[in-house]
DNA sequence: TGCATTTTTTGATTTCAATCAAAAATCAAC
DNA sequence: GTTGATTTTTGATTGAAATCAAAAAATGCA
């Protein structure tokens, strides 16, 4: 979905923000594949999801780890650039086609600095952040890679449709052999 | 640190503001074991740490694992139950002595309502709980035992005076009798 | 101080997933 | 449609940590 028409969406956000927001947005569509953001970048850039499948990861040597996936209407937040000033160490890469729109952190902390809507709604924003970053530390140290598994499943069906193999399988914490035999054992 | 002080010393607060939320704060001290938190409750307060040390916890039939450890001036947040009105899975306890300022959120929400500074210091805070919790994926993903044991010998040693053996290990993602091993050899 | 409880360490064995390797299947380009 | 590249599956082996079990050490408290 267009950013606007999201932040309509979410009713914290009056036209007048709205449209002034709209002015520093900045659109790109990425192909399958293509860096939407290189790692170990200090990018102070939100990124909105518009269209399409992306994955935050981290890569260093041969090893790639997958972080998380971001679907449509999700925001990528590089906070160790935009909070802290260094580089970020994770990248995120399109998986399919992907439409991106993007705006500096600076600009939409201007508008929130007047805007307690706004101020908001980035908490909201936040808190939706949180609440996915503890549910994953509980499953990554609560469940054995086949409940993952079949959480992951039951959760986000479509990832499988559009990550490869190992792109997933380094987000359940496990080897594309181990997902590939999981898998085969129905 | 006291809370009120805590606020003070980051500059975002008015004394006006600080003590407007002091109204709402209580404070109880904790004896070392002692939950300040149970788990599969639906408290919706903030637990800032004033004094000691905690664990924040899950526990389940014999499985008992860390989330994370919460020093003086941290706060313990339980986003399901404030946010999403769900049960919080997880807990709270005491690791030693611990004095602990509470504030219910509907409060604290209630003067960020009306006050953008408060508001900006949520954010503040929960920029930090973002950060920690990407951290902690990381290192959950990229690094072996013996080099999350590391890190956490440099960057948190106090832990290990306070916290037992057991709570150390579930946080690394070890057992009790790795760790063990582990900090035998140097 | 001495006893009981809890915590930590040490030892032996098992297990699950990683690794290494290669075949099969899928995809993409010509 | 054929070829080549990439992705996924399958197979054999290895290895690191879990598990099971018990001893040793530390702690608390009467």
């Amino acid at each position: 979905m267009d950013i606007i028409q999201y932040f309509k969406f979410q009713h914290l956000l009056t036209d007048d923000i709205t449209e002034r927001l709209s002015k520093f947005i900045h659109r790109k569509t990425y192909t399958k594949k293509e860096l939407i953001l290189p790692t170990d970048n200090n990018s102070k850039n939100i990124f909105f999801i518009e269209q399409g499948t992306a994955r935050v990861f981290y890569a260093k040597k041969d090893k790639d780890v997958t972080l998380y996936f971001l679907q449509e209407n999700k925001i990528g937040l590089p906070v160790d650039s935009i909070f802290y000033n260094q580089v970020c160490k994770f990248g995120i890469e399109a998986l399919t086609e992907t439409r991106v729109a993007t705006i500096a952190y600076e600009h939409w902390a201007t508008v929130a600095k007047e805007n307690i809507g706004l101020l908001q709604f980035s908490q909201q924003l936040m808190v939706e952040y949180i609440k996915n970053a503890t549910d994953r530390i509980y499953h990554l140290k609560f469940q054995t890679p086949k409940e993952r598994y079949d959480t992951m499943v039951s959760e986000f069906p479509s990832i499988f449709l559009q990550a490869p193999l190992g792109s997933i399988a380094s987000y359940l914490g496990i080897t594309q052999e181990t997902l590939s035999r999981l898998r085969a054992k129905k």
